[in-house]
DNA sequence: TCATTAATGATAGTATTGCTATTATACAGG
DNA sequence: CCTGTATAATAGCAATACTATCATTAATGA
């Protein structure tokens, strides 16, 4: 995300644009290095507005709830994959070639970058990997959807499904194999992290090149 | 799982063995039935103990907390698939039509079933597809891995593993094939109901017939 | 049959969470 | 300098997540 582009969420994330103040930044901002750093389930306002040195009633002015807030950064994420991958692509000609640096996109989202300077996007890939599929596995999930909470992911899967149906225009199942690259990418990373025995492939620190590979295989193989 | 047989979670998910006492079993049934309901992020002991007509305070002496309770059903799941996997691939030599079976399993774990009359196991599998990944998306997830926690996941993946090396032993990644193969079934009936442009099937009511066809596709094509 | 124990129910209570409301202060734009 | 807007400070309330105590019942067994 070049410098002065803006990650636009969904309007109805939030109550009042995080973007669009110091302190809503400071909120985002935040919120990533807490919820990253407790979890998800012991995460609150409460607890976010002592970090920030801020109080809970100005972060209710801008979220509904710790929800609302996940959904937003979530969708961020989406955003700024989708943004990566095109960037990682663009000018290539070679369906295959781009293939694959989506998916090495997908598996090192986090890579360095003149970024947003309030999102550290290396903490919101690890928290996203922890945390992410929270957002859309609850029983609101219709009725959020209907309001185009998940446009972000549906438009990350349809540019990835674009470029295999290019690869092999007759590939049955495009938007599930793209779901599933993402999704292992994800996966497996945490799966190396802390349920070994899940999966095949070692990550050592930040070196995710043994996931790289994997869904490099998989993806391969299965467009062979 | 035939009438008698035990399913036996860790003793470490609770306080005092549920499948011993009357009070116990209907903690089980019930929270089964109130979480596919109401999701677990509603859910909590005191809900649980009106829906039951019994007290919250019994309920406690049962479960640490609502995060123990998952954790339990979700190791019955496992469990549950387990078994069911090893009795309908039972007496089958054939490899490859071992690992059908398999599938298929994954898939329809819900299958009506002479089962343990206090667990319905339909309402499970749908639980499972929906808050399964919260058992273990959680920052305790080490501590949690270290007393064994996660052992029936591990082992039911195992077990699939084994059958991929049956059909071919150099296939370099053969637990996180078997772990894809079970996240697959999960993800794809769930996205096929809820946000159905993340893949290419379709799931009518109780019908599952494409999620199964389209997870043998990826696996015989990986394993070719 | 009585005494003992274990399991549950009934009730209460405490600390924390999730959220709303009110007022005061700061400070930015006209 | 005035005026609106954003934030801080504080309070408060209802629900949640437990824990403790005691009464009641059921089951066990001497």
């Amino acid at each position: 995300m070049a410098i002065g582009i803006k990650v636009s969420p969904n309007k109805a994330f939030y109550l009042k644009d995080p973007q669009e103040t110091t302190l809503g930044k400071k909120i985002i901002k935040e919120s990533i290095l807490l919820i990253d750093e407790i979890g998800f389930e012991d995460f609150n306002f409460k607890k976010l507005a002592v970090q920030m040195e801020s109080t809970e009633a100005s972060v209710y002015r801008y979220f509904e709830n710790k929800h609302m807030l996940l959904i937003y950064l979530v969708s961020w994420y989406w955003e700024w994959v989708s943004y990566l991958m095109e960037v990682n692509t663009m000018n290539i000609k070679d369906s295959k070639e781009k293939l694959k640096l989506i998916i090495r996109t997908l598996v090192y989202a986090s890579k360095d970058n003149a970024a947003i300077e309030f999102v550290n996007e290396s903490v919101l890939h690890r928290l996203f990997i922890a945390e992410g599929t929270k957002a859309y596995h609850r029983k609101t999930v219709d009725q959020e959807n209907k309001e185009g909470f998940f446009l972000n992911y549906k438009e990350l899967v349809q540019k990835i499904a674009d470029v295999i149906l290019e690869i092999k225009p007759k590939f049955p199942y495009p938007h599930a194999l793209a779901t599933e690259l993402f999704e292992m990418a994800n996966n497996h990373i945490y799966f190396a992290q802390h349920l070994p025995r899940l999966t095949d492939v070692e990550v050592v620190g930040e070196d995710y090149s043994e996931v790289d590979e994997m869904i490099e295989y998989f993806a391969f193989k299965l467009l062979a």
